[in-house]
RNA sequence: GGGAGCAUAGCUCAGUUGGUUUAGAGCAUCUGCCUUACAAGCAGAGGGUCCGCGGUUCGAGCCCGUGUGCUCCCA
């Protein structure tokens, strides 16, 4: 059958990925063989395949289709997390649509609409990962709210609770009006904002006055004391008096902390305990009040006094009008500041004093940063330790609690009085209760309403997805626990990374992973991050049709050199397609051939088989090395290079046979298990068209996608230094024909000038075909009339029928005789040094030497073509 | 304000303990080719004060200091 011109991805992919799928080759079972573990970094189960999700989900199926070929049993788990905050948000805009009110419904209905619309649109992205050829095994999808992981989390809460790691504090948080729930600091995003600077006169105690600048002048009912720098001189005098909250006229101190940076604004700053972290910390060391203004929703509370239930940006300009007619503001200056958003809702943050649930991380962090220092776990670029070490040993406490419903639910029941208990289920929590309130019921009993944070249940990913908290100690979390590699990016280095490791080892007694790969961050072609806001993250499913996945991911990961960013141009995805139509006509070329082959009693082997045999060797002991050092970018440029150049331009240019000549059967069954090999290597980046191609050459056996991966060995040097002399060669005499404007179909003789014109027998049928040479002759004087080319000690001339342009022949060697001059001299400056040769190794001087004599041996060849040009 | 990283060809990057040809690759560019696998191609070429300055060394893209510019993290 004919085979197209290009390779048909569209038809082709989704064939291959049935096929692997039935043929069970993703799914893993417990055996003898070593385990090669992978889970997934479970995506929101709101998310929709970008970028990010691509390079990262390309690179663990590079790695795993790798582990596989070598025979390992490869486990990788798919899976999604229930994404709290981000679901709410998607559940509350299906409800509105339907005009349903979240407040409308009870817990329960709500709980219901949430699961529907998780069944519903849920782990879309799951099914993109297949169209991108990811080598999951389907089996094992996993859910942060499946029945066991939902009870694991409870129970890890409970156990950590008992613990006395789980506490439950004021504390200033980061709250968001809009979805009225607690942001940790990571999902808070600052902006550089145009804002005003408000400078308030405070009147004293006894007159006059003292002014406090301010951007946030909504807050001023909220004062409960002025602070200045004890030494600043300007206020001196005041330490110890009182001053009025304009407007609503309440009494405050003036206090003095060193604090306070004496050169902003006037000095002197207001001290609102209830809205401001730094004023929080002020208050808590002065004794001061706290006078909470504003409600959860951003409006302000009875305790401001006025503009009670208005909401706090329209009274921050109504309050500035107001303060200017009563005679409050002595100046407004504009001011940039520094803002923090929700990166979920977008509203601005709140800080907000709050009653939650915390993690001492104290503890947890410390085995956790000694694995990463010890190198237990190594990470790959190794300078995120730096970053990592930092973070943990500036811990701070984790707040867990959440104030949304979707998620799971915090185990802790309160009693009227408010005293509560932690626990696995309500009955426990009534038991615990009773001891000391004997009267109490389970009606009595309230459970806490709030959810875990996200991150609380996905910190147990690596081995609950095995079970390994619910069933301790089962087959399966013995076999593939702790996880081979995990593949993230860096900027969850904290979230996650970090408090897996932690509890991996407080409940595993084992980090749960050896090598950690953090994948750059995907940037549009300017360098500015992918993001919905921008609109510059391209579709994938569109890019993954229009190229094909094996292109998309060629693309992406040829542009990803390991641990940086990766600017993301679609050009990329062109050399991806180029590439894979290069390697698909290759194999029409090899196929074409198999109707001409010929038997010859020729018992020689060809060169180039000889020499692509070792090359290969060479080359998939590199990519090997490469891989296992994850620079996955620089296996598939040597990868790309192999197949390209070593494979296409020069082997099947070598083996061709002539024009409607025939092909020797057993160079071409050579050229059949190369291009196998080639199709191997290929198969973890591109696996599409790998094994499309492998099916193709010739009946096999079993699928690619479980055959073995080459591992090299060591390559026959001398046989690769002809090759690469053949080719320098070729390339000097093809540069030589181009500069003298000699037609390709333009024929030369070769005439070869050589101390051992033995060596060049092998070589004869190759050079005459790449030179387009009529003959080939041995001389030992050189040829007049001829292009010279020099090689070492060798020459080599070629003789066209039409006339040479003698001048620019000249003008070339001239110009090579001058580099090589300059070189020589660097050389010989070296080693007329004598420093130079006392100091250095012994080695670094016999190469200085063969340097030298190289250089002379070559000044000589050129001297001696220019001199024949004169004749 | 505190910390980290980066700066090599037009672009994106390699460049191992300082010596391996007066620096390499891919892409882009230029020249010549529609040669029976591929014009999504073939053949060839050009292109660099290794950010500036100073130092260590027989020898620096690499080590040290300093300046400049950019990026990220923390506050």
């Amino acid at each position: 059958m004919e085979l197209s011109k290009n390779f048909p991805h569209l038809e082709a992919e989704p064939l291959w990925y049935d096929r692997w799928i039935k043929s069970g080759h993703f799914n893993s079972q417990p055996d003898g063989r070593e385990p090669y573990t992978v889970v997934i970094p479970p995506p929101n189960v709101t998310g929709v395949l970008h970028m990010g999700h691509c390079l990262n989900n390309t690179i663990q199926d590079i790695l795993v289709r790798r582990a596989r070929m070598q025979g390992k049993n490869a486990c990788w788990v798919p899976g999604t997390d229930h994404a709290s905050i981000a679901t709410e948000a998607k559940v509350v805009a299906m409800l509105r649509e339907r005009g349903i009110t979240k407040s409308s419904l009870s817990r329960e209905e709500f709980l219901g609409y949430a699961w529907e619309w998780k069944e519903k649109y849920g782990g879309i992205i799951l099914s993109q990962l297949r169209k991108l050829g990811c080598s999951l095994d389907w089996n094992r999808t996993s859910f942060t709210m499946d029945p066991h992981y939902y009870d694991s989390v409870i129970g890890v809460f409970n156990d950590l609770y008992q613990k006395g790691h789980i506490y439950r504090g004021k504390r200033m948080i980061n709250w968001d009006v809009k979805a009225k729930t607690a942001l940790s600091d990571e999902e808070v995003l600052y902006k550089e904002v145009q804002s005003q600077l408000v400078f308030i006169k405070y009147p004293l105690e006894g007159g006059g006055h003292i002014t406090v600048s301010t951007v946030r002048p909504e807050t001023i009912m909220g004062d409960t004391a002025i602070c200045v720098h004890p030494a600043d001189e300007r206020y001196k005098n005041l330490l110890g008096k009182f001053a009025f909250v304009p407007l609503v006229n309440r009494r405050i101190p003036i206090i003095a902390d060193e604090y306070i940076t004496m050169d902003f604004g006037t000095g002197a700053l207001k001290v609102t305990p209830a809205h401001d972290p730094n004023d929080f910390q002020l208050g808590q060391k002065h004794g001061l009040e706290v006078i909470d203004v504003l409600n959860d929703d951003g409006t302000l509370s009875e305790a401001a006094g006025i503009y009670v239930g208005q909401d706090r940006f329209v009274v921050r300009k109504q309050i500035t009008k107001d303060l200017e007619a009563a005679g409050f503001i002595e100046k407004i200056e504009p001011y940039a500041s520094q803002v923090g958003f929700s990166e979920r809702t977008d509203a601005v943050v709140e800080p907000r004093l709050s009653l939650q649930w915390w993690v001492s991380m104290k503890a947890l962090a410390t085995p956790a940063l000694a694995a990463v220092m010890d190198e237990e776990i190594q990470f790959h670029p190794a300078k995120f330790k730096n970053l990592y070490r930092h973070w943990m040993e500036n811990i701070k406490d984790w707040c867990i609690s959440r104030q949304l419903w979707w998620g799971h639910r915090i185990p802790a029941w309160y009693a009227p009085d408010g005293q509560f208990a932690v626990a696995k289920n309500e009955a426990a929590a009534l038991a615990i209760l009773q001891q000391t309130q004997p009267q109490l019921t389970l009606a009595d009993l309230r459970q806490d309403e709030d959810c875990l944070d996200t991150w609380f249940s996905s910190w147990l990913w690596p081995f609950e997805v095995f079970k390994g908290y619910s069933q301790p100690g089962n087959a399966e979390v013995n076999y593939y626990y702790p996880t081979a590699t995990l593949v993230t990016a860096p900027e969850i280095i904290f979230f996650w990374v970090a408090r897996m490791v932690m509890a991996g080892q407080e409940y595993q007694g084992k980090v749960p992973f050896k090598d950690v790969y953090f994948t750059g961050i995907v940037r549009d072609k300017q360098g500015r991050k992918m993001s919905k806001s921008l609109g510059n993250s391209p579709d994938l499913l569109a890019l993954i049709d229009q190229y094909g996945a094996d292109a998309v991911r060629f693309g992406i990961l040829i542009s990803s050199p390991a641990g940086n960013d990766i600017l993301f141009d679609e050009a990329a995805l062109d050399q991806g397609k180029n590439f894979n139509n290069k390697a698909w006509n290759a194999l029409r070329l090899v196929k074409s051939w198999e109707t001409r082959l010929s038997e010859t009693s020729n018992t020689e082997t060809h060169f180039a088989v000889t020499w692509l045999g070792e090359r290969l060797k060479e080359a998939s002991a590199e990519i090997n090395a490469l891989l296992d050092q994850f620079k996955l970018s620089e296996a598939l440029k040597v990868l790309y290079s192999l197949i390209w150049d070593d494979f296409c331009s020069w082997y099947l240019e070598w083996v061709k046979p002539g024009f409607e000549q025939p092909m020797e059967a057993k160079t071409h069954a050579a050229t059949v298990g190369f291009f196998e090999q080639l199709m191997q290597l290929l198969h973890p980046f591109m696996p599409f068209l790998s094994e499309e191609i492998f099916q193709q050459l010739r009946a096999q056996t079993k699928d690619l996608c479980v055959s073995t991966f080459p591992t090299g060995s060591a390559a026959d040097a001398s046989t690769l230094a002809a090759g690469k002399m053949l080719k320098e060669l070729i390339t000097a005499l093809r540069d030589a024909r181009n500069k003298n404007q000699l037609k390709p179909k333009e024929t030369v003789q070769l005439f070869i000038q050589s101390n051992q014109p033995s060596s060049y027998r092998a070589f004869e049928s190759i050079l005459s075909k790449q030179v387009n040479a009529v003959s080939i002759a041995y001389t030992e004087s050189s040829v007049a009339g001829s292009m010279v080319v020099a090689l070492e000690k060798e020459k080599f001339y070629l003789v066209a029928e039409k006339t040479l342009d003698v001048a620019q022949v000249k003008a070339d060697l001239e110009k090579d005789l001058a580099y090589q001059e300059g070189f020589l001299a660097s050389v010989e400056k070296k080693l007329s040094n004598e420093k130079f040769v006392q100091n250095a190794k012994p080695e670094v001087i016999a190469i200085e030497r063969k340097k030298q004599a190289d250089a002379l041996a070559r000044i000589q060849t050129l001297q001696e073509g220019l001199a024949a040009l004169g004749q």
